[in-house]
DNA sequence: TATTGTTATACTCTATAACTATA
DNA sequence: TATAGTTATAGAGTATAACAATA
């Protein structure tokens, strides 16, 4: 059987071209701040919520928590943001926007936006509210697959799909 | 006024999000292959398509130029593709896959597609159509910030929206 | 001169793993 | 022992720019 396969209708590909547009676009605006997409990433998300553990800031990132530690660290350095070891847990680390970072993040989230809406041309709010939606499906069917590896047998698939049966011997 | 901005809405941010988890996950089961997702999209990109330019595979990859010759050159290392210096424009090189390079993406294509199934999980045919067609409308409506610079104003979106008006000074 | 591709550089992020300090 | 975070290292990709060959 020949084996059928459409990049234009991947979702794998679609995902990854789309995503890497926008945030190509993005980072270019982001230069001119000394900033990249993994830093804005990070602001955004301590705007968001604030006072997150490095865990928990990794995970809504979709960041490495040794990227972040130092990416943090360079931030921390430039005065945006500030680490707090606090807590009942003496081991987690509290961190959180300076003043300064907030108001470079207030300045930068505007122009997200206005990216965000150039991205939704033509969409009505119902279709974006639906393309948000299914978006927050597919990240959620995805969730088995998020640490490093699952068991030693499936870090993959359940891979009793039509497609095709034999692999790995 | 008080910014508004709620990353649980916000699509460049799911968008990311929800490529990044797929292309962990199918990452990892590249490695066994010694490939990466980079190198995976120049072989489904070729598989697809072949005997592509440089620059039009760049496209479809999503790769930079010159990181793209360079990935080439070490697939034409390792003998899974072939680069071709033809045509009637001397400048251009076609690039096609090797019949190892077929075999193995061939080999890979089923997993990539169950992957993709495990993302659409409860979605119907339909709603699966639909939201890859949405991903082609957004990635058409950013065409225009594709290049590097586009005319030395804006090298970001009309920014006329109702959002905030000043910045930049 | 403009275009296609190659190569080189410096920087950033990733993947791992070793390490510290709490728990 | 297990967990949270830090640090170090090797490898890959990105962004630029300089360069060669062809148009």
């Amino acid at each position: 059987m020949a084996v059928m396969f459409d990049l234009a209708t991947f979702l794998p590909y679609l995902l990854n071209r789309a995503g890497t547009r926008v945030a190509r676009a993005f980072g270019r605006e982001l230069m001119v701040h000394d900033l990249t997409i993994q830093k804005w990433r990070v602001l955004a998300a301590l705007w968001h919520q604030p006072n997150q553990s490095l865990g928990a800031l990794a995970q809504m990132t979709s960041l490495e928590v040794s990227t972040l530690s130092r990416l943090i660290g360079g931030l921390e350095r430039r005065g945006l943001a500030r680490r707090r070891r606090s807590g009942g847990d003496g081991r987690t680390v509290t961190i959180a926007l300076s003043a300064k970072g907030r108001r470079i993040t207030e300045k930068l989230i505007p122009i997200a936006l206005d990216y965000e809406s150039t991205m939704l041309t033509g969409f009505t709010k119902k279709e974006s509210a639906l393309l948000k939606s299914m978006l927050v499906r597919v990240y959620e069917s995805m969730e088995r697959f998020d640490g490093a590896e699952e068991s030693p047998a499936p870090a993959a698939p359940t891979r009793r799909s039509a497609r095709t049966s034999a692999r790995r011997s």
